[in-house]
DNA sequence: GCGGAGATGGACC
DNA sequence: CTAACGGGTCCATCTCCGC
């Protein structure tokens, strides 16, 4: 590879976001335990972590174990449980991906503590351990929060990178050490591992990056399919092209609730989706959008997963069209189910620009 | 074969 | 002893269907 042509990509992320933000806000806390919890509402406890401290980590608190588990785990140990306040992170991360942007040539934020920066065009690999710094320290000056940065020649090594060294760390893969910085590392490291894939991967005998880039791509192909095949071999190779560049608009807007308890009474379930519509419908309004799509999520007793959607005559907002459709897909699901059901959620997509007064389309259907 | 619609699975934060 | 268990978004893939 001609080194003085190869992408300097960054990725920046912000370390133990949400707790690192109350951290701030209240510096009491600062050395004990800080969980920072969803409660469903359900119960007293119920619910999940999204972030802990490092604090907490050492005791086995990390993010998508129940609070319940946390507690237990930090039992006798002076530790903090805070509700989520989504709305005050997300300012917050509004300002410091604007000092992020400000660094980059290119720029593309992923989720709320996130982002990818290209850097090609204002450093070589020489100068990105400086930039990085200077990165860093800018939003410790400004935003009083550490980041760690992780850098390479493409997305993927800049995400593994940014893993090594938390928090407040910086590490930089350069060109032509790809191959040997990725073989070692295990196969769950790599965008778009999760848990299924692992389970496949350690049946063919694959647990790291090496085995994974050593591992013929036909037989790779027959379990994984040719693309993601693809993908695999040369990822862990090393390879991997796509830019970075600023996510488009949004596709989709969701909510999703716990119910109180597990039920398939209609009248019950209704009181809850009304609710989450009107929500979704309020943030549709506020983006000046039109949808063409509503549908439903129900989570059963049992965790499964179902979906129904149902596409529109033409681009609506109404909150009562979409109260409406999802009663009627509602309906249809309980008859054909008979699971209880634990969560519901609502959803649309298929948007379309509101222009001016776009006919709303609220008769039929 | 190609598209849209709809359902599912997987991943990530 | 085990199980416990949020919310949001995106993407790929598969099936079915009409064209």
């Amino acid at each position: 590879m001609d080194a003085s042509r190869a992408r300097v990509i960054m990725l920046a992320d912000l370390d133990y976001f949400y707790a690192q933000v109350e951290e701030r806000k209240n510096p009491s806390l600062i050395g004990k335990p800080v969980v920072v919890c969803v409660y469903s509402g359900r119960t007293e406890d119920s619910g999940v972590v999204a972030t802990a401290n490092y604090a907490a980590r050492k005791y086995g608190v990390k993010s998508g174990i129940p609070i319940t588990l946390a507690k237990k785990r930090l039992l006798g140990i002076e530790a903090v449980f805070i509700a989520m306040n989504h709305d005050f992170y997300k300012e917050v991360s509004d300002r410091v991906m604007v000092i992020l942007r400000d660094n980059a040539d290119n720029f593309e934020q992923v989720g709320i503590d996130e982002a990818y920066l290209d850097v090609s065009q204002r450093t070589d690999f020489s100068g990105a351990e400086k930039l990085a710094m200077k990165i860093k320290d800018d939003v410790k000056k400004k935003e009083s929060l550490t980041i760690s940065i992780g850098v390479g020649t493409n997305k993927v090594l800049a995400k593994i990178a940014s893993d090594m060294k938390k928090p407040d760390g910086l590490t930089i893969v350069r060109p032509g050490e790809s191959k040997e910085f990725l073989a070692p590392l295990p196969v769950d490291k790599l965008l778009g591992v999760g848990v299924k894939t692992v389970e496949r991967m350690e049946s063919l005998g694959i647990k790291t990056i090496g085995d994974l880039a050593s591992y013929d791509q036909g037989k790779l192909a027959e379990v994984f399919g040719k693309n993601l095949a693809t993908y695999f071999h040369c990822a862990s190779n090393g390879i991997y092209e796509e830019v970075v560049q600023e996510r488009g608009e949004r596709e989709s807007i969701s909510r999703i609730a716990t119910l109180r308890e597990d039920t398939r009474d209609l009248k019950a379930i209704l009181e809850k989706t009304d609710k989450l519509c009107e929500e979704v419908n309020a943030r549709v309004q506020q983006s000046g959008l039109t949808y063409r799509s509503v549908g439903i999520v129900v989570v059963t007793k049992s965790l499964g997963i179902r979906m129904r959607t149902k596409s529109l005559s033409g681009p609506t907002n109404d909150v009562m069209l979409m109260k409406k459709v999802v009663k009627e897909l509602l309906q249809k699901y309980l008859e054909e189910s008979s699971i209880e059901v634990r969560r519901i959620g609502v959803h649309v997509s298929n948007f379309t620009k509101k222009e001016k007064e776009q006919s709303q389309l609220t008769s039929f259907l």
